[in-house]
DNA sequence: TTGACTCATTTAAACGATTAACCTAGCTTT
DNA sequence: AAAGCTAGGTTAATCGTTTAAATGAGTCAA
């Protein structure tokens, strides 16, 4: 027999549709004698309501929607369980697109999530491209939108962000305290005018802020600029290591970068951080199983993944008319081995 | 204005709703002539079909949920990025729960899951516990489950599995031609009876087997026991470690431990592969990137997620009846740095 | 006794699709 | 010319809820 009804409990309870309904839903109208009849029919049937029905009816999907640049990218996971972990006790479902980098395909995901499915969207990372966004956004304003690593410059989208450039600052003069004195950078792929980074101050920012503070060489012959992909960490650090004088310290923009540049490092016969010292970015947890462990700048990741479901359920409950909200955490240094303080031995 | 609904198009088109419908979903009957004026109708509304409703009237959820027992497990990742997008392909959503190696979790997931929200189940690793499954499996006989990397012994769920008694087996040789001789074992947590394994061969008979074949040892003195978790290795090998003679390889059940083991080595003063080979199993990431890289055996990761979605889509559309499968695929040797062949010098 | 008010419950209309069953010309067929 | 088809629709029931409005039985003040 299929799944029980409102209506199988009604008669089994002799009620109508309208009080078992009450009594599912806790209204406190009900007698205690009807209440206990219905319950005890809702057990014997072992009733469960029919979410998709009442969807239909109260036109809230009890779902919410993430599209992530990159499920595979523990940075990314963890949010993600923040969010899942929220969203079960709020009784919400969660609905999970990877858009594996294509934003073909986060467009397409984009396009089947708002068919009325979910109540909110978290777009996680560079998923979704703006332009898209902002079309899908004109045909379904009512649906918030909260945006975690990537700055939209649209109003209507709330967004958290890391601070990037005191992020960026922290580690830097963290290693100028450690007793390094020339330090390098390699960056993401060009900051500042992209969309990416919307007018933000970037982790360049940060790196400059921090040696003109000091008063340390801060010149562009000190950059080196990558793609956030491993590969692409061991090249900036080759080419770093090319241009002589070379640097006793290095700030990688991402922990996948710092690794690569790790390896490069190793490859050149150097150690670390004896003759260079390294601070990475993002706090994955490979950082702190390699040898010597990465220093890095740890994200606020799981409260991220919190944070964003708590934005949403605010929109939702305020209605139309929610006021978007910016935030911006954080992230804090974790110091570990590649960056241990310079003994006294200047080569 | 809201969404446009059927009604809206059928009234602006100067039709009635079933045609409307016809036309939205492609039957074939409809003239050319009103087929355009309901498209323009449509296009010009931005109609896009409520899928709530259609689910209600279908009775299809065109919706998949899936349990994973961690999403920050890069291999687990792997396969929910396979399964993300093959659902994609087929219209149909992925309803994701992080169970976050609780079970309770899991089970408040699995529950909610089967409010006839979605159409199957895909069980990644081990998530839900068998009684619960069982238990949830007899209300809802008519959701299809696939289980994989996890062999619940319950007819009715189709089962995707890595064959880790071959898998070990072959690393464990090809230790043996790499010229060791004395290979011990890190092994997971009590194999062979748990209902985890449910008769199955283990990666312990693998490396047992693999052994015998050689006429080599393959007492219980060679076997650590383990977690899984990073820590878990490294306690691991120092213990193996204390037990003279040591081994000059071993073969670890995965890679976490392999990476805790590599640590311990290293902690030992011990080169690697030089005074003890290693090779690991699951092929993560950060496998690759460890200095030396880590041989290990890869699973099919990104098929296995594929798969599931095959699997299910068929049980989808055999109906109940459907007739479950059991697959087992083979995990492929990955050679790297930690187990390069043993150079004659024998210390 | 009669309204006016509660209180506990029922009735019935939605929600937005799908779909079986019915309708109506216009053409064959016999 | 009557019956039978077919192509191209339309009508209306239905999926399982929620919920505003209606109902009916007490209670109580006037």
């Amino acid at each position: 027999m299929a799944n029980a009804t409102l209506k199988d409990v009604a008669a089994r309870a002799g009620v109508s549709v309208a009080t078992v309904s009450a009594v599912v839903n806790g209204a406190s109208w009900v007698t205690d004698a009807t209440r206990g009849r219905v319950q005890q029919a809702v057990t014997a049937l072992h009733y469960r309501p029919n979410r998709v029905a009442r969807s239909l009816k109260t036109k809230q999907a009890y779902a919410v929607g993430a599209i992530v640049s990159d499920v595979t990218n523990p940075f990314f996971t963890e949010i993600i369980r923040g969010l899942s972990h929220a969203l079960q006790e709020t009784d919400r479902h969660l609905v999970l697109c990877d858009a594996d980098h294509r934003f073909d395909l986060a467009d397409a995901h984009l396009h089947r999530l708002l068919d009325q499915q979910v109540d909110g969207l978290v777009l996680i990372g560079d998923s979704v491209q703006e332009a898209s966004l902002a079309r899908h956004l004109e045909q379904y304003p009512s649906v918030p939108v909260v945006a975690i690593e990537r700055d939209y410059g649209l109003d209507g989208v709330s967004t958290l962000l890391v601070d990037s450039e005191q992020g960026a600052h922290d580690a830097t003069a963290h290693l100028i305290e450690q007793g390094y004195g020339r330090i390098g950078l390699i960056a993401g792929p060009t900051e500042g005018a992209g969309s990416q980074t919307h007018g933000r101050a970037t982790r360049t920012e940060g790196w400059r802020r921090a040696l003109a503070e000091a008063g340390r060489p801060h010149g562009d012959n000190l950059i080196a600029r990558g793609t956030f992909r491993y590969e692409s960490g061991v090249e900036a650090m080759d080419e770093l290591l090319r241009r002589p004088p070379r640097p006793d310290a290095v700030f990688v923009a991402n922990d996948m970068m710092a690794l690569g540049a790790m390896h490069a490092l190793r490859q050149a016969g150097l150690r670390i951080p004896d003759d260079v010292a390294l601070v990475g970015f993002d706090d994955i947890p490979v950082s702190a199983l390699v040898a010597p462990a990465m220093s890095t700048m740890a994200m606020p990741t799981r409260h991220l993944g919190r944070a964003a479901h708590e934005v949403l359920q605010d929109h939702l409950t305020d209605g139309p008319g929610y006021v978007t909200v910016r935030r911006t955490y954080r992230a804090s240094l974790q110091v570990r081995g590649s960056s241990l303080a310079r003994v006294a031995a200047t080569e």
